[in-house]
DNA sequence: TGTGTTTTTAAGTAATTTTTAAGAAAAAAA
DNA sequence: TTTTTTTCTTAAAAATTACTTAAAAACACA
């Protein structure tokens, strides 16, 4: 499947360079960036896989740089290094999005198994995504391969393949802001200003068969995109 | 087809007895363990469709549980209930093998729903390339080799080799989707214009066919295949 | 070779789905 | 506030896909 990218920012010039010679020995491909604001530079220039970022780094620090980070990626994992057994660290990873963290000096082996772990993970998981087509939403439950839309007993609404599938995006991102851009590109393969205006059209449809549950709507954000709220 | 048969083993009394009762309101045939020594007695005394497994548990965790039911089945489906963010939990259940996982506390709808996708899937995956030619389709009897469709003691309908085919695949997806393109690159060995309006005129003599039958019906998902629907 | 069966092609119709358009409403920016 | 941008709603036009029937072509077999 080709070696994971990874973004390894880490300010101490020995430390460092140790560190991403041992990950490239074992199949990575590393990028090492030398501070928090070289990091950010090369995470937009890069498609990178999983992120490691020191905490304590001059000009930038790790955990403002996770949050620039995650600004543009919900989803790429982040493995904090920490000094020592600092629990505040620890706690403000969790709460910026990290998926683990290790106090230094650590174990290499440890490091390792944990980014396969964690990558490992997220392929699954993002498997599974690209393969369900049942979902609960409010009263409804909503299968997207035979584009039925039913509540309780009665006869399932039909959906068209649009519908279907731009309601399983929602659907995937449910709570959550589901970017128009994202269902553009996926949905309608491209974004302009008529693919925009045509799923103005489908919201409305959507949000019309939806009306069957109070507790069940599509929210506008504004220049954003739309949040399918389900207050059940 | 006669309710699946699931086995429970869950510790926590209160909540074992709610969530099988919520079950068995579903039609589902449950088994309750209170925990993993007791799980492997039943499920080695009887003959499950699927389990769900409490990971933490006196005695025997859910994952060793797993482990000595992958000894015995290895094909049997199993859920696991982790508790909140145990990450590496997940990754170990995948490990053993599992098909799905859910975090405490989860949407009971959501576990519905995913108990049904995995019996569905299990299904038509034995389903698949298997060597069936007999099938019950309503109150027909349907005999791919013999190309015989026969309804009671009647004389049976025979149908044509490309007839008997394509309701022999609509049969092996049963009230779910058949897609279009599969009929086209298995029966026909081409998927173009041509090849497509032939098989709609075989959907048509097939629909002739089972008229006979008020309860079976095909379905067309329009851009996406057929549905050999059997209400029965 | 002829005959019955099976399959493909054709053509017109019907149904479904998607896009486009245009005015009104709402939200954000100036 | 006024202006600009974005979103909402409805309806009609355009495009795509499916259905029906029948005739032509291909095939199988005596």
């Amino acid at each position: 499947m080709g070696s994971k990218k990874i973004l390894l920012v880490e300010d101490d010039p020995n430390f460092g360079v140790v560190l991403k010679d041992y990950l490239a020995l074992n199949d990575y491909n590393v990028t090492h960036a030398k501070d928090g604001i070289e990091g950010l530079i090369m995470f937009k220039n890069n498609d990178f896989d999983l992120c490691i970022l020191d905490v304590m780094m001059p000009r930038k620090d790790g955990f403002s740089l996770a949050q620039d980070i995650r600004g543009t990626n919900k989803e790429i994992p982040i493995i904090f290094l920490t000094a020592k057994t600092m629990k505040e660290d620890v706690l403000k990873g969790y709460q910026v999005g990290a998926d683990d963290y290790l106090n230094k000096p650590f174990d290499s082996e440890v490091l390792l198994l944990k980014i396969k772990a964690i990558l490992q993970r997220k392929e699954t998981e993002s498997a599974q995504d690209s393969e369900q087509f049942e979902f609960a939403i409010g009263n409804f439950s909503f299968n997207s391969k035979l584009r039925h839309l039913s509540i309780r007993n009665e006869e399932p609404q039909k959906l068209s393949p649009k519908e279907s599938k731009l309601l399983r995006m929602l659907a995937l991102y449910k709570n959550d802001l589901m970017p128009r851009e994202l269902a553009l590109t996926k949905i309608w393969r491209d974004d302009n200003y008529f693919t925009s205006r045509s799923m103005d059209v489908y919201i409305a449809k959507l949000r019309k068969y939806l009306k069957a549950d109070e507790g069940v709507e599509i929210l506008n954000i504004h220049g954003e995109g739309f949040r399918l709220v389900d207050k059940s």
